[in-house]
Parts: structure tokens; sequence; C-alpha cells
RNA sequence: GCCCUGGUAGUAUAGCGGCCCAGUAUGCGGCGCUGUCACCGCCGUGACCCGGGUUCAAAUCCCGGCCAGGGCGCCA
């Protein structure tokens, strides 16, 4: 089979639905795929069959095909007539003349693919590979594949270039979270946190870039929202102030959502993701603000302290949808941000109700700053020395942010844990499969 | 790292000292059904996390273990 050349063809196609004629009445069909739900009658059966992703009716008439092993995950190959009727799913079905089941299940599986009794996401990721095809998750990591396609159409017409930049470091750290330590041949070595310095470097050579690649953080977080690799889109940009990486932000955000709902607006409703509204500008709150707003509404809380969660999740359910907060108390930021006075920086973090989906700012560009910077984190500066080079040599006024690309596809789909949306997470206490 | 909660057929759940050798739905096996769409109907199958204790009596109460879920903190 695999050798007739218009199958052949066909699979380049990426197309495992053959209808030589098209989808019309009595046109010729065949179809590979798994089997997702078998009704069967007296004198037919009907088969739903996946396909590219896509659901395919077939109807099997003669009684002799419904062999023992068409069962719920076999894989099929059917060949049969094109029939068109509004009584199948997609407008049309297949009368099935000849069906060969390619790989039968050898097991019960531990759940049912179309149950509606959703098994406990423990039990789903640790057989994540057969979770994946039921139909709700397969529309969305559709969802997914096309948010990441956006983010790259939006930043590409902006002129940015993809890059990619090295997850083995030698550097400890740039602050703040932990990370994971390996053996780089006879050199202790680590995952790195984040491309930040990479990307900083990179806006000398080429002005604009982006990366979308995993990020490690060693935190021992038991939370619905972390992860031990999460996937992070930055971006970087020289010469851009911090209205104007907002104002980025906020234009990406839009464009990737408004694709979302005009192209993929059948998906997007097929897992009742959520509609979110993007018709206004984000509001900006300064951190000032909001601790204002904080010592109003909730509780106590110093000029200068950090906000919680607690305080995020009251302040974002008031304000509903998505803001920015920016601003932020010099100490709580790394070393890198640019300063705004004494006390505060060019910074801001993109928040959807209490969650930080982005943060970013200025950098600091002039070495001298950046040494001044690395003192009040309390890093060395013999850590640094070669990313200290480079600002030598004409580093430009920069900016960026990092968009947490899990987040937001949690915002996107409105998946309470942010394990829903990752294919295979890595958490605290998961590392299989 | 700290705190709280929970583990009942393959899956999802009810029961919370005796009405339970554990109920329901779904799955699985069988039979019936002329077009279904989570098809339907009937029959069958299959479970109280592990170890100890309290009690006349434990799925149910207590202790320990293992596993899981959630909150706080850390962090993004």
């Amino acid at each position: 089979m695999v050798n007739d050349n218009k199958l052949v063809y066909s699979y380049l196609r990426g197309k495992m639905l053959i209808a030589q004629d098209g989808i019309n009445e009595g046109s010729e069909a065949e179809v590979y795929g798994w089997v997702l739900s078998i009704r069967e009658q007296k004198t037919l059966s009907f088969v739903i069959v996946y396909e590219n992703r896509k659901q395919v009716q077939i109807v099997i008439k003669d009684k002799k095909l419904m062999t023992s092993q068409l069962k719920q995950n076999s894989v099929i190959w059917a060949k049969g007539t094109i029939k068109i009727t509004d009584k199948a799913p997609n407008g049309f079905e297949i009368h099935v003349r000849s069906l060969k089941v390619l790989s039968k299940p050898k097991k019960l599986p531990p759940f049912n693919i179309m149950s509606t009794d959703i098994p406990a996401l423990d039990l789903r990721l640790d057989y994540r590979a057969l979770d994946l095809r039921r139909p709700y998750n397969i529309n969305l990591f559709t969802l997914r594949s096309k948010t990441l396609q956006y983010f790259r159409e939006y930043l590409t017409s902006k002129n940015f270039l993809e890059v990619q930049t090295p997850k083995i470091i030698a550097t400890a750290s740039e602050g703040g979270a932990a990370l994971f330590p390996l053996m780089y041949y006879d050199k202790q070595a680590f995952l790195a946190q984040s491309p930040q310095l990479y990307k900083e470097e990179l806006t000398m050579s080429f002005e604009r870039v982006f990366e979308i690649g995993p990020i490690f953080r060693a935190e021992p977080s038991r939370t619905l929202k972390h992860l031990s690799e999460a996937i992070s889109l930055d971006v970087e940009a020289a010469f851009l102030k911090n209205d104007d990486l907002m104002n980025l932000l906020e234009d990406m955000i839009k464009y990737v959502l408004n694709k979302l709902y005009e192209k993929d607006g059948e998906t997007v409703k097929k897992i009742k993701a959520p509609l979110l509204d993007i018709s206004k500008k984000f509001p900006r709150y300064s951190y000032s603000d909001v601790v204002k707003w904080i010592n109003k509404n909730v509780e106590e809380l110093q000029e200068g302290e950090d906000l919680s969660s607690k305080h995020l999740e009251a302040f974002g359910e008031n304000v509903g949808g998505f803001y920015f907060i920016k601003d932020w108390p010099l100490k709580l930021k790394p070393f890198y941000i640019q300063p705004l006075d004494k006390d505060y920086s060019s910074s801001f973090d993109l928040m959807y109700k209490g969650l930080e989906l982005s943060s970013g700012g200025e950098r600091v560009h002039d070495p001298t700053l950046l040494r001044k910077g690395l003192k009040r984190t309390g890093l060395s500066a013999k850590g640094f020395k070669y990313h200290l080079e480079v600002y030598n040599y004409g580093m430009p006024p920069h900016g960026g942010f990092g968009l947490g690309v899990d987040r937001f596809m949690m915002v996107v789909t409105g998946a309470e844990n942010i394990r829903e949306v990752v294919l295979y997470p890595r958490d605290v206490r998961r590392l299989v499969p």
C-alpha cells in the first residue's frame, strides 16, 4: 500500500484521508487513523476515526468487518465510498468495504478517552501520550501551536530576529531563582534560568531579537502556576523605552488573541476557552498605586515591600483582565534593570487578574552602572566578567521582557493548572514521563 | 521548607461505626435493537491504599507509613 504513488503523495501532504475525487458523493476514499468510539447496532456500526486531528465517521454495514480487534484506540485503515449526509458529524461519512487493523491495543486503557468523567490529572500525566488523544487536548495543543506561530509572525513582522542561546551556562546566577546544577565534563555548570544576559548582548549586533525556549528553575514551588521547566518568550530590543516595551507587548498580545479568535475560533469554542476582552487599552498602574489600593482595601502594606499573591489576586480581581504594574522598587528587581530614580526602576509586569504573565523593563547599558547594580544585589563582578566586557564596545540603550508561554496558555484556555497546557510538565514531584 | 485535606471496581463517585459480603454512572464481556452520535435496553464482571490499634461490631474512629490534592513561603 505504501508503495502506491497516490498514497505516498498524500502522506507528504499530511493527509491521511484520501479521496481521489474530493469529498463528493460516491467518491472512493481511504482513511488511516485511530478509533475514538464505536456505536454498534444490529445491522450497521458507526465508528469515529481520528485522522490528522480531525474526526471522520465510517459506517460498517458488513458484520464480517467488525472484528474483535476493532476497539477504541485501534489504529486502522479503511476503504470505501463517501456519502454526503447531514447525519454524519462533518457532513460526510465513509461506507466501508474493506478494513484492516494495523495496530490493536494490547491492554485495556487506564481511562476512556471519550468519557466525560475526566480522570485525575496525575493519572492522565502518567499516561500522557494517551491522554493527549482526548479531543479536548488535541484542540488545546493545536491552539498552543497556533499561539506560538502568531507570536513569531508578529515579532518577525516587527523586524525581530529569532535566536537560540545556550541552555548550559557557567555563571552561577543572575540572582533570584535557584538553578539546576550539572556536570559539564569536569566543570560545574547550570541549566539556564533565562536567556537574559545573552539576549541583551545580542541587541548590540542584531538590535531586535526574540527567543522561544525552555527556562529552568530549581524552586521548590508547589503551586498551580509554577514549573521546573517552562517555556519563555524572551524579547529584547535596542532603543526601546519602558512605554515602548509595554506598547509592544500589549500590541503583540492583542495581535495573537485576535488571530486565535479569527482563525481558530472553532477550536477555541470546542475547548470552551474564555473570550478575553482585548478591546480596551491595558491599564497601567504604578507599583505605588497598587500599594495604596492594597492599604485601602486589603491590609497594611509598606511601600517597598513585594506584592504577595494574595495582594495580586485581590487587585487583579478588581481590575478584571490584562493590566500592567510599572515602576517597581529597585530593590525588588535584578541587577540589570534600569533605575528610574534612587528607589524605583523602569520596569513593568504584565498581569492577567492575579497571574503574572510577563516581566520586563529598560536595562542598564552603562558598564559602571551595571557594576553598581551587581553590588546592589550582592553579586560579584567576577562572575560576570565576560558579560561586563561586552559593555565596553558600544552597548545600546535597550530593554525587553520575558513572557511565560505556559502561563499565557493558561489564560488563553482558562486552565486552572499550568500542567494542563504543557505536554510533559516538570515540577518538584514529576520527572517522568 | 511549613500547614491543611484526601486515598472505595479500569475510570468518576455515593456511603462516614451495625441498615454495606458496599450503591450509582461509565468501562469491560454477552445478548437484543434498521442511522447512531458519550446510541439505547437487558444480563454478567469488578473495589473499601498498606501496617498496627480501639470496639461486641470498622470502608467509616485512632496511630504510623506510602501516595495524591490544595494553601503559605520561595519564585516567574
